[in-house]
DNA sequence: GAGCACTGC
């Protein structure tokens, strides 16, 4: 098997694919792609210790690996313990990412790896996406989907390893993930034990004690968990959290292959970061040998200025030096235009892309030699106590600056300008603070709550949130009617609640729509809701995404557009698309899209999010009815749903939110921004320049009234019932 | 007068 040896430095790797390539010519070019991949795994920095790992997995419950970028763990453990035999008795070992895309590009890989077709015995299972089957074994999935399935299996019985990869991120889902997995672990070894111990009573005297039994049927429903095997995997090279957070965990370290990167930085702090940035693009381009450029900016705003200022700056320059391209990347582009970072520039140029930290972890360019970090990261926190997200300009950490250097030494040695001095690097942060740290928790509590965790201050989080942001969101989801006096989930109200994969507040507006006979519009408004930014309007062609967006503007307000949006959008593909295929519809609705200025990637998820949330409600026998033209309903629907989040206007003409008393401004984005109606109740509050409120209707000072009597009914009726 | 990045049976 292993012939010419097991190989692992960098150069043997590199010799081995040159001379597989000139030999591709003359084999069968399927037999050849399976002697390269073979060759590669091989190769990797992960292959020399497989027994090794295996062992570890075998002796230790619970393992945290550290491995670096590039070392292979992500596709090689899970075959490493498929071939050990962990998958035995038909169980699956499950592997958690964060983001969707890797969940399916891993999967895909390690399928054609393992030789099998994707969705057998390697699949992947993301939101509207189910690509596994009964004989499935290695299983790639987001983490917030693991989280659902544990609604329905708390034992999650199915697998007999999880693996939670990149750990280090800390996202919100990993966060109650690993809780959760410390308790099931917990759970599944005590059952696994007692059974085992009344097994052993069986065969002495054959008689169990009423106790016994109990936990026998309880626990086991008739059968023995075997214990969770439980796999931490982190690129950060501090493995002690995690290993303290699971008692003393052994934690393992595996090298990666990362090609060396200089790191530069300047000799003082820069005023403005803009014009550091400006200055060093053009340093590099004027000075460095080819290769392109990757520079960390914090938003839209800041990159089109920095794509303008560039532009400028090379006109002054002589003609020969003008060879630079510039390519912006950022969430809210249109995915055709995101495409354009990933083509090669033109033989001669040199390519220099604009991003934010999607390109920190989300995507991956290929040809960046050079990266610029000017230090600073628009982040999301979050002010329980004013009810309040804000999106403000922070220093990054230290392991972010590294995740950012990294990206220059991908395919070969790079460069990184680090837009501030040494000193201040030693007094950046370690690490990002867990997002479970500063969001609002009303959704993750509902979900603990629904599994069963009533105790949430006390819940075993690896970082606790602080006590005012858990009884602030414990207060919410009680005022939403989620949850009883006694704290616990109401029925039905609550359960239905955590059963739709929506932010409360859309759940209670779904339940409270049925009754209001307007659930059909409210689907499509939290189905727009739950999407990023519906409209896209690029500042060079602002008056013509301005009069677009006007032909689908409601006078209610922005809940009612974006309904009108989404009709708009499936009478049109009624109209046009009889009889064509799926690919041609798609074409089809992307060019409608497109001149109207409308994100396509966000109206689609909006599609999918609607398709799935109606068999949602369909399934707990909620009334489907449309108000048809009587928006007042719809209105009073939004009121009674959305009260926490009314607001008063002000002789100035800005407006006082009723709940926290705070003074916010209407978004420019919204079609009511210059009607500044007397009474309105808001989406969401996020502060950045100022306290903007976003996605805003009309309503009734009545409405209000009537609306919270109506709530108030509701809660009675269900505390009566309680 | 303006939108970091993810995610959900």
């Amino acid at each position: 098997m292993a012939q010419g040896g097991l190989r692992n430095s960098t150069d043997n790797r590199h010799k081995l694919s040159a001379k597989f390539t000139i030999d591709d010519r003359k084999v069968d070019p399927a037999f050849s792609r399976k002697q390269k991949i073979a060759e590669h795994r091989k190769s990797l920095p992960i292959a020399s210790v497989e027994k090794r790992l295996a062992d570890e997995v075998r002796n230790n419950d619970t393992l945290i690996i550290v491995g670096e970028t590039g070392s292979g763990k992500t596709t090689q453990l899970p075959q490493f313990l498929f071939n050990a035999g962990f998958c035995r008795d038909g169980k699956t070992i499950g592997i958690t990412q964060p983001r969707r895309v890797a969940a399916v590009t891993v999967a895909k890989r390690v399928a054609e790896e393992c030789g099998v077709e994707l969705g057998q015995r390697v699949g992947y299972s993301i939101r509207f996406e189910d690509v596994t089957s009964g004989s499935t074994r290695i299983k790639y999935m987001t983490d917030g989907l693991l989280l659902r399935e544990a609604l329905l299996d708390p034992y999650l019985s199915r697998y007999s390893v999880i693996i939670v990869d990149e750990a280090h991120e800390r996202t919100v889902h990993t966060d109650v993930l690993l809780g959760l997995l410390k308790n099931v672990q917990k759970a599944r070894s005590k059952s696994f034990n007692d059974c085992l111990n009344i097994e052993k009573k069986k065969e002495n005297n054959g008689t169990l004690s009423d106790k016994d039994n109990g936990i026998f049927l309880k626990q086991c429903q008739g059968r023995k968990f075997p214990p969770l095997k439980l796999i931490i995997m982190s690129a950060s090279l501090d493995a002690r959290g995690f290993s303290e957070y699971f008692g003393g965990a052994r934690a393992v370290h595996i090298q990666g292959r990362q090609f060396p990167v200089d790191i530069f930085y300047t000799h003082h702090a820069e005023p403005d970061y803009v014009d550091a940035t400006l200055v060093t693009i053009l340093q590099i381009h004027l000075e460095e040998r080819p290769g392109d450029i990757l520079v960390f900016l914090t938003g839209q705003e800041e990159i089109e200025s920095v794509e303008r200022l560039v532009k400028e700056r090379l006109q002054q320059l002589p003609e020969g030096s003008r060879k630079l391209l510039t390519a912006p990347i950022f969430s809210a582009l249109p995915s055709e235009k995101q495409m354009r970072v990933f083509a090669a520039a033109p033989a001669g140029f040199r390519k220099v892309i604009l991003a934010t930290n999607i390109a920190e972890t989300s995507v991956t360019i290929p040809g960046i030699r050079y990266v610029i970090d000017p230090g600073f990261v628009k982040a999301r926190s979050y002010d329980p106590v004013k009810g309040m997200e804000s999106l403000i300009i922070v220093p990054t950490s230290k392991a972010q600056a590294l995740q950012r250097s990294g990206r220059a030494g991908r395919e070969g040695p790079g460069k990184c300008f680090r837009l501030y001095p040494e000193s201040e690097f030693e007094k950046l942060e370690d690490s990002t603070k867990p997002e479970i740290k500063r969001c609002n928790l009303a959704n993750v509590i509902l979900q603990l709550k629904a599994l069963g965790v009533n105790d949430i201050l006390g819940f075993d989080f690896m970082e606790k949130p602080s006590r005012a942001s858990i009884v602030k969101s414990l207060e919410q989801l009680f005022l939403l009617g989620a949850l009883t006096d006694e704290c616990k989930l109401s029925d039905p109200v609550g359960h239905q609640m955590a059963q739709l994969p929506l932010d409360p507040i859309y759940s209670r507006a779904l339940i409270l729509a049925s009754q209001f006979n307007c659930l059909e519009e409210m689907l499509i408004t939290v189905a727009m809701l739950s999407v990023e930014s519906i409209f896209y309007a690029p500042r060079e062609k602002l008056e013509e995404a301005r009069t677009a967006m006007k032909c689908f503007s409601c006078p209610e307000g922005d809940h009612l557009t974006l309904v009108n949006v989404y009709r708009a959008s499936n009478e049109f593909l009624e109209k046009r698309t009889v009889g064509l295929s799926k690919e041609k519809n798609e074409k089809i609705l992307r060019k409608w899209c497109k001149e109207n200025f409308i994100n396509s990637r966000s109206l689609r998820h909006a599609r999918d999010v609607h398709s799935q949330i109606r068999g949602n409600v369909e399934q707990m026998g909620l009334r489907l009815a449309s108000c048809g033209d009587d928006m007042l309903q719809f209105c009073r629907c939004l009121a009674a749903s959305f009260f926490l989040n009314a607001a008063l206007k002000q002789p100035e003409g800005t407006y006082r939110a009723l709940a926290s008393g705070q003074v916010v401004h209407i978004h420019p984005s919204s079609v009511l921004f210059q009607a500044k109606p007397e009474c309105i109740v808001f989406n969401e509050l996020v502060q950045t320049n100022h306290k903007y409120i976003r996605n805003i209707t009309k309503i009734d000072y009545l409405c209000l009234w009537v609306g919270l009597i109506d709530f108030r009914f509701t809660l009675g009726e269900k505390r009566i019932e309680n």
